[in-house]
DNA sequence: GATCTGTCTTCCGTCACGTGGAAGCGCGGT
DNA sequence: ACCGCGCTTCCACGTGACGGAAGACAGATC
């Protein structure tokens, strides 16, 4: 096969081409509805071939216009979406066991999977009121200092966990492990228990217990608990649950279709 | 304003231009993975434009490539899809209320809005076992015999709604309205009583209740409960669980960002 | 009302860049 | 050895994307 179409562990690349992508990369959790113009500085073309580019975005679908003229990604792209990797199969085969998770802890409970060297969350339930800012379906963190990351970091290829350890560990709180060796003994660790608990390494409130998803022997994805002021011994009591959903997962998706 | 660049409320057009749009629209629910020689096929291009084209999809991460070679929707799609409207705002606010619904029922709990002249499914909240083929997120269906589909109908714009009355009504059961003048007085109906009852309309053993939700007077979307195997009568003691539900996530959502 | 500043829209001549034919590679079947 | 199939790379050609320019529109400021 070897193939120079193989997205590489390793993300990031030049813009390439195609201007109708650099015209949706604009668009960030940060910045989810743009006007014309935003999209013409950011992508930095001149307003004319924004103009055309956005037309075309939005006569397939791609993009919405709002009643403001604002632009915003279209239904087209989320129904795509619905066939990527994350909610096809994993998030179906997922969803009650975390519901079930969730009747029990009244936790906030956590479905990731790794894309490079970062975490994207791919599902998260919690109650109503529990405003947690900082993981947003969609959206991406560093591996290190969150459970889920953890788990698919000490499951990673050598060489993402090589590219990891190598760059800069920055530190979140002061619970932050920023040393590659110590971070090395913490990853080993997690591989012979097969569950990772990140304590305050996020934010100083809070402290997560994951467990890995395995199919056929290959992590795809991790599961997590993430308890807010809570010690983490008592947050480890809710590491069997979670190994248990996580190995439920894991047969389900064996079982199901297919999957890398 | 008046823009040539309105996403009409009914849908399709031309292909236009992008090619690259073109590839993306080869995958869809049914056929979620495709090698290229497939992908070349179902667009009409060359081998080697299609080769191209994938190239620059994939190092961009809108297409990811599995271990058998065949290409899927990739990681970086699913982010963007969650960004657009059914997953930003709208699902956040709904999945709360949707999981109380399903602890209390145990039945199939749906999230909807409308495309066009076709209802789309956002969020399904479903047992373990209630494996319903028919709906699932991401999915279409058409409007009219729907539940979520009638309350989003009788709320959509006329325009709308004469095209799918002119329209040929397909008949999926026994049961299903085919008929304008009898469906016109059903709309009415759901219009005046704030709800409406899909009885046997889908499958011949799933009946549904469904509610409007919405900000600031304007339906947004559709909330439901379906029920499989039971009675009408049943089924519509139901509702006002449903209708508050919807209540509230219409109030979440007018409180939070902006909501056309 | 005049002017300015910002937004968005349309038009059209030029030339980069996407296009696709062709050739080559690797594999599995006969 | 031969063929068929799927994939990859290369490159000369000609089309369609690009963006400058001009103008419509709305809101603010004087």
């Amino acid at each position: 096969m070897t193939s120079h179409l193989r997205a590489g562990p390793l993300r990031a690349r030049r813009t390439a081409g195609g201007k109708l992508l650099a015209v949706l990369a604009a668009f960030s959790r940060e910045r989810p509805t743009l006007t014309l113009s935003e999209i013409a500085r950011t992508v930095g073309v001149p307003l004319s071939t924004a103009h055309r580019l956005v037309g075309e975005l939005t006569r397939w679908g791609a993009l919405e216009r709002d009643a403001d003229g604002r632009f915003r990604i279209g239904l087209r792209i989320w129904e795509l979406g619905a066939l990527a990797p994350p909610a096809l199969g994993l998030r179906e085969a997922a969803l009650p066991f975390m519901g079930d998770l969730y009747e029990v802890t009244h936790q906030n409970v956590q479905l990731a999977v790794r894309d490079g060297d970062e975490v994207v969350f791919v599902e998260r339930i919690a109650g109503r009121d529990a405003v947690n800012v900082l993981t947003q379906v969609g959206g991406r963190f560093a591996l290190p200092p969150t459970g889920v990351g953890l788990v698919l970091l000490a499951h990673a290829p050598a060489e993402v966990q090589e590219h990891v350890l190598a760059g800069p560990l920055t530190a979140y709180t002061q619970h932050t492990i920023t040393d590659a060796r110590q971070l090395r003994r913490v990853l080993a660790e997690v591989r012979r228990s097969g569950m990772a608990v990140s304590d305050r390494q996020v934010t100083e409130d809070a402290v997560s217990v994951a467990a890995p998803i395995e199919v056929r022997g290959a992590v795809v994805a991790a599961l997590s608990i993430v308890v807010r002021g809570s010690s983490p011994a008592a947050v480890r009591s809710y590491a069997p649950g979670v190994r248990a959903a996580a190995l439920g997962i894991g047969r389900i998706l064996a079982s199901t279709s297919t999957w890398s």
